[in-house]
RNA sequence: GGCCCCAUCGUCUAGUGGCUUAGGACGCCGGGUUCUCAGUCCGGUAACACGGGUUCAAAUCCCGUUGGGGUCACCA
């Protein structure tokens, strides 16, 4: 029976979860998935400077947002799974195992060398044009030196010894057969602190065996670790999983992506109003591409089509451009009800928009009963329902690419005085007299609308449009009163939505403008 | 600098020796669509880094050059 599929994401959290995580993240989940395997979720914070419990918070927030679920690993209630723990920092003990054992077969040993001669040496060989590269100068240590020095409580380091010159290779799912020659990682490398706390290739080594995993999915930035990890897993006699070095998401410049490159954690995308299935969207057609024509995937068919072969060897630039589109795409699939959630907190946080709750009813989360709300619209001084403003942000439903966007195209119809130059009237080559004509006319045929429904107004609208030759003439001067913007929804739905009096209302006060 | 990786339109990519006057998508440009913008539809712009081989035939295979990237910690 062939062994189950085990793999796992493991960020460290010494920053927020970073659009590149979600890539290793999303590729990581859908190999599990596709394979009907575990997808484990370990925390790798043996960096104890700058491991901080804000940002392992932020990685589990943030795949959570992004419906990536796993397996096994940290989560909001705790861990679950049958490794515990999955935090490296409360994983010593496994780690100080293997190390006495490395120790004990005299294929580790301690480095007692000078942290700051070593960094000078390192400085040195490089610029004589060598690779930097410790020289085992602790290894011949007899046993007794070693013993006085650990006596004395001299500062030190554990090392693993590279036994022999070799050319160490391995199959990379993405990359094909991939070679390192022994002498050339670096010489004997720390694999753990005086206080044997592990250091991260050994730690991950270590983890990797005892969690079985099968193959590891990362970052090609990874790729140079992985000769050292097959060296520890040969000391340790671990057999090898399987590795897949993924192409890097590169920033405008060509460099890996990072934060000097505008927004790059995924709780900015989040708030700039991308939709999670859009921005995983996005990210697995960098650098992957089920080889035919088709760019929209739900998860689901992503799953399906998902192979690791087909992932590309070159670095992907993170477009924004195309990310609008895929995001605008999914935003037009949503229903009226689901977008009009979707804006709600934008319009809120924007102040055009307050939630209030009817007296004597509660909102949910107070018992349950389901709660009328109503929405004040602090700058008109008046109360509408949801329904009203579903209408508002429908209108803008196919045109807008992200749901930040929505406040600065709705706002007109939640103020109560338009701020906008008389010039914004002006249609073409027409006289301020004329646009007042126009505006009159249009005035009266609103007072006229026997029922405020759009065929009504419509009607009569173009009606007069046509008659006056030009349409724009009546039209445009008609939408910039109502709007107060040079672009906006069509003037019929404002119109509609806006209801007689207040489209009445701005009608007169364009009017007042111009007289 | 050593080592490693990579190389098709501006960007994401299809292409695995003949089906290719190199296809799609984003962007950009132009046009249609009962006002503007947007959307939508239609059309257009634009690429095999270079040089050698191999072959009847190369974007596709090999070598080199150039360019780009990654990595060289008591970080992960």
């Amino acid at each position: 029976m062939q062994k189950k599929i085990r793999v796992r994401f493991s960020p460290s959290p010494t920053g927020y979860f970073h659009i590149g995580s979600v890539r290793t993240a999303l590729i990581n989940y859908l190999y599990a998935k596709k394979y009907k395997g575990d997808f484990v979720l370990r925390i790798e914070d043996t960096d104890k400077e700058r491991s901080k419990k804000e940002y392992e918070d932020d990685i589990i927030r943030s795949l959570d947002w992004l419906n990536l679920s796993w397996d096994e690993g940290l989560t909001e209630e705790g861990e679950k799974g049958n490794y515990a723990p999955y935090r490296q920092s409360e994983r010593g003990d496994f780690y100080k195992k293997y190390i006495f054992r490395l120790l004990e077969e005299k294929k580790a040993y301690y480095c007692f060398c000078d942290k700051e001669k070593l960094k000078k040496s390192r400085e040195r060989q490089r610029e004589e044009g060598l690779p930097p590269r410790y020289d085992g100068n602790c290894f011949s240590l007899s046993d007794k030196e070693r013993s006085d020095l650990l006596e004395k409580n001299a500062d030190h380091v554990i090392r693993l010894h590279i036994t022999e010159k070799e050319s160490i290779e391995f199959d990379d799912m993405v990359r094909g057969r991939v070679k390192f020659m022994s002498e050339e990682i670096g010489g004997d490398f720390v694999i753990a602190k005086k206080d044997l706390s592990a250091l991260y290739n050994f730690a991950c080594v270590v983890d990797d065996y005892e969690m079985k995993i099968t193959h590891i999915l990362r970052g090609e930035d990874h790729l140079s670790n992985t000769p050292k990890q097959i060296l520890m897993q040969r000391a340790l006699g671990f057999d090898s999983p399987r590795y897949a070095h993924l192409s890097l998401i590169l920033g405008p410049d060509k460099n890996k992506l990072s934060k000097r490159h505008a927004a790059v954690s995924t709780y900015q995308y989040r708030e700039m109003g991308y939709l999670p299935e859009a921005l995983l969207n996005f990210i697995v057609l960098l650098g992957w591409n089920p080889g035919d024509d088709r760019e929209i995937y739900s998860l689901s068919e992503m799953i399906e089509s998902f192979t690791v072969e087909r992932c590309r060897k070159s670095g992907a630039i993170f477009d924004v451009n195309k990310l609008n589109f895929i995001n605008s795409q999914y935003l037009k699939k949503k229903s009226e009800k689901e977008f009009v959630e979707l804006c709600l907190p934008y319009l809120i946080s924007s102040g055009l928009v307050e939630p209030s709750f009817k007296e004597d009813q509660y909102p949910p989360a107070y018992g349950g009963v389901q709660a009328k709300i109503t929405y004040f619209l602090p700058q008109r001084e008046i109360s509408i329902d949801l329904t009203w403003i579903e209408m508002v942000v429908s209108l803008y439903k196919e045109k807008i690419k992200i749901l930040s966007e929505i406040s600065s195209e709705v706002d007109f119809f939640f103020k109560k005085e338009l701020n906008y130059e008389k010039e914004l009237l002006i249609w073409k080559k027409m006289t301020e007299s004329e646009v007042v004509k126009s505006l009159d006319k249009s005035i009266e045929i609103m007072q006229s609308i026997r029922k405020w429904e759009k065929n009504y107004i419509e009607k009569a609208l173009m009606e007069e449009a046509e008659k006056a030759g030009d349409r724009g003439s009546v039209l445009w001067p008609f939408r910039a009163a109502l709007t107060g913007k040079k672009a906006s929804a069509g003037p019929i739905d404002v119109a509609l939505v806006l209801g007689p009096e207040e489209t009445i209302k701005r009608l007169k006060n364009a009017k007042n403008k111009l007289i």
